[in-house]
DNA sequence: GCATAACCCACCAAATTAGTCAAGTATTAT
DNA sequence: ATAATACTTGACTAATTTGGTGGGTTATGC
């Protein structure tokens, strides 16, 4: 990023796009509905208005990092291939984001004297915060927390356990 | 969002993207080099490698929402206007991201049938989530766990002093 | 007056996001 | 077997966002 070739230079932070927002969705409604077996992602399409097509893209990042697994023929499906509690939001986030990455400085290089690299030091450690935080938060988590505030429970509770250790 | 004829539906939840990023980093760069006076913008495009119009632009939204103030002519330039632990990142990235959004189903009508509207609110309950813990970093926080950080001293302060309460 | 800087605006190229379409391949209930 | 179901792949496109140009206008310190 600091190195003049590379220009605008996208450092691999955690975005936070209706892409991912996408991902979580479908994630948590397979989540929701995978008990009783693997979930075609025209289910999903229909209960979250999602284009298949779209839903089939991100599935296909999803299953090659391994966060879910595939069943084909009939009443196959996708199901979620770990425990809720151990899939974290930014595994998901970060899966549909993967990029090719091949313009990238790696590591710190000439970095060191402009007045950029501070705040660029800055960023990236808030970044990391961010990345840190949502890596915290797992779909079972969601879900619990969701239930926990839904229903007429202290809202001490939950602000008091959040997941930022 | 859960209206059929608001399709894709921009909540207007925070987003993490390149453009928030630029003005988190022009904004610390207002905040680092500001003690003495105003600082042009062009400074700014030179120190960060921002491009001037650019950065106009950003700026133009940061004034509008009263996290900076303007002074015109010779010597002129922008000021944080605020004290610096008063101004939390979230705003920087809420102000550069605002959107006309006239077309937002505000509040939650006809939502409450459909298998969407859980994961609506699990996502929502997220981005809640993430917000808060951005309106709790402000500009004096990042400064500081930098200075803290960069020095030798012993880590687990930094980690202990989270903002999240 | 003049250079400096904020401000304003319309327009634009590139990248990314979101979505479509079509032709496949694999699995399995029957 | 075979049809049905479901996943795979890739090319293609529309919409949006990103980041930037280039033209100007206004305010102000010297």
């Amino acid at each position: 990023m600091c190195s003049p070739q590379t220009q605008l230079a996208e450092v691999d932070a955690m975005k936070l796009t209706t892409k991912g927002r996408y991902a979580v969705t479908a994630m948590l409604d397979l989540a929701l509905h995978g008990q009783t077996g693997p979930v075609s992602l025209a289910e999903i399409s229909v209960r979250q208005e999602i284009s298949l097509s779209y839903l089939e893209q991100l599935f296909s990042k999803l299953r090659r990092h391994g966060l879910v697994t595939s069943t084909r023929g009939p009443g196959g499906g996708y199901s979620v291939s770990r425990e809720l509690g151990d899939v974290a939001v930014s595994e998901i986030i970060g899966a549909v984001n993967e990029s090719v990455d091949a313009t990238q400085c790696a590591g710190k290089e000439n970095c060191h004297s402009h007045g950029r690299c501070l705040t660029h030091d800055l960023w990236e450690g808030l970044s990391a915060q961010i990345e840190e935080f949502l890596s915290s938060v797992s779909l079972q988590d969601m879900i619990d927390r969701h239930r926990v505030h839904s229903s007429s429970v202290r809202q001490e509770e939950v602000i008091v356990q959040q997941p930022f250790v």
